[in-house]
DNA sequence: ACCCACGGGACATCCCGTTATT
DNA sequence: AATAACGGGATGTCCCGTGGGT
């Protein structure tokens, strides 16, 4: 009594990855309570429904991987090392990212087309603040003169994530990691595009 | 009698959107005879389960894409073009990828992570033909000439196709084609990259 | 195959009963299955939910008593003898009534109560056609010289309906066929006040 | 201390309305403790089960319901008044009793057909009461010299108890309260037929 | 070649009751 | 005396697949 949040959280956090791995819709509830050591009831005293846990699911595992990143970027002074960190973590999560069943934005985003708005919303949420946190370090990177003032910090993030999603979605299809490492390489690329001394 | 193949045909063409727009495990044989018009029975008569229904519906969706793009790319004679047209394509077909619920092979991707292997398995073939297209292209501007012959075509072959794949995700989940039409200048810029008189 | 309407008849029939008898909501599917000799599936395929079939089971059952009841009175030329061959066919049907799970009308009317618009409306409908029925034959009384001008249809048609739930509910609930008889007898009174030598 | 029985009376007067109003066994656990502001922990502290409490709470708004009518009948002195201010009394209460859900009495019997014995003895409790309240009051008539000495007390309190459920249960499923009036009227024509000068 | 009727099983949800914890 | 966390089970619904029949 009183461990309430806790096994709330429990739930969570083993639930995230059942459903990362099956897609919210083939992850069945007896799904999670085998893998929880849960009845159903327990699941529900502390959920409203699927939809709820799912919810929170995403956020907890986006959340994870977030600030996971945000650790390994902010080791790193200078905003062009920064970004080359921020793609560079993606090939350092891999493995684990396979194992948790692959990128969450990418399969939620696919999974919940239509038909789950409440997570919908959460994958565009997660989007948006992806995209503003790689803005802030061009801009951060133009400040300091690193970047050229004419880099076009809307085309960088739109490519680095297209290129990180796109590149884990064809290294986990392809289950060949080099897809996703000639992705962050295309990244690099771009990155240099944008490098002061470059012109 | 042809009649047979007829119907199977027609069968495979409007299946396909219904798959593709709900998802290849949400889609229920329900929602197919409704959009059939025919019952399970005739569905069942020409196919031998859902999963069989399913691998046929993708094989003709991709086919029917990949086709429509091939036609755009032959207009152009020279390779350099070609490559332009190809990344092009993406964005003329947007509204009707997207009215068709998202591009076949981000969708059954990410849908059939690992309980639907024969689905897997096409989707696989299906992006290493897309590869082979693109590499064929690029070596054949590397003997024409107009791209370097240092230009890696396996690495420009996988940063298209994750930013054409990424950019349809990020498109289609923020509802806003201009992340699209970035990842193709993405793929615009790249090519710059590898045009002869560039270095 | 074409044995459908057979099946789905011999389902109201049955379900009717099992319905009457369990009120709606204590009535599972289970319960239907077991009784019906059939899966939930099949049933499913001829009634939309279980809201469906209790609506066509309570029209079913209404119907039978219905038309049982008119062939009684039709018996009988003149008014005043229909009137009491009216009432005392419920006495005739008790014990079927009883066995069958009571009064439809008075079981589905308190346990339809606000939960369940569709069956409220059934029950309503059925009271409505009992009442003109009555109505009927009392202003057929009226012409044809049996009944006072000044009798009072609609009084009589009330209290008679509400004699013969209540005595329903009370012999039921008792279980002692003598408290209907008693209601049939008040309602025998109320004849006689109607009747033209009365005053 | 007293404090429990406090809580206890506490729980039955507020679960007696839900119970009345949503039916004995559409009534969850859910349902009352919301409506109680109580966890399940503290009602089943009270009341052995679901049904335990549900017979108190039978008992209960019987009960208050029963003193209020009595409070109305002994306001009278002789016995033929008496008879209709009971009666009467039943449409004072209507829209308390619409309020509260409908007639206990009648509710419960049809609702505790079978499943919930105890239920059906409480009904059946209350049924002989009334019964037996009335049929002193028809004694006491005659003894006064008020009533014919041949007027059969059984039958009145029969027709009087059938009219008043019946009439209420028209009242409440058509939505009219002149179907209880027009029941109510009923009673005071047999009252009438009783009196010592009507022969 | 197609449809109809049906089976059996899984789904998410919600239920009532109890035990460990104050 | 009251709570919070949880178990086990039943609910209505819907699913995919299949034979009997036309």
């Amino acid at each position: 009594v009183g461990r309430a949040e806790e096994t709330r959280q429990s739930i969570i956090e083993k639930a995230a990855v059942v459903f990362n791995r099956n897609g919210y819709q083939r992850t069945s509830m007896s799904m999670l309570t085998e893998a929880l050591g849960l009845t159903k009831g327990a699941i529900y005293g502390h959920f409203q429904d699927k939809d709820a846990l799912a919810v929170e699911a995403f956020r907890h595992i986006w959340q994870r991987r977030s600030e996971a990143i945000r650790a390994i970027v902010v080791r790193h002074e200078r905003p062009l090392d920064r970004l080359r960190a921020f793609a560079g973590a993606f090939v350092e999560f891999y493995e684990e990212t396979v194992q948790d069943g692959g990128c969450p934005v990418l399969n939620t985003a696919t999974d919940a087309d239509d038909a789950h708005p409440r997570l919908h919303r959460e994958v565009r949420r997660a989007l948006a603040e992806w995209e503003r946190a790689l803005l802030a370090i061009v801009e951060a990177g133009k400040d300091c003169g690193e970047l050229r003032r004419d880099a076009d910090g809307k085309l960088f993030a739109s490519t680095f994530i297209a290129l990180i999603e796109g590149g884990l979605l064809l290294a986990k299809t392809v289950g060949d990691r080099t897809y996703l490492e000639r992705a962050i390489a295309g990244i690099g690329m771009f990155i240099e595009h944008m490098r002061v001394d470059d012109g």
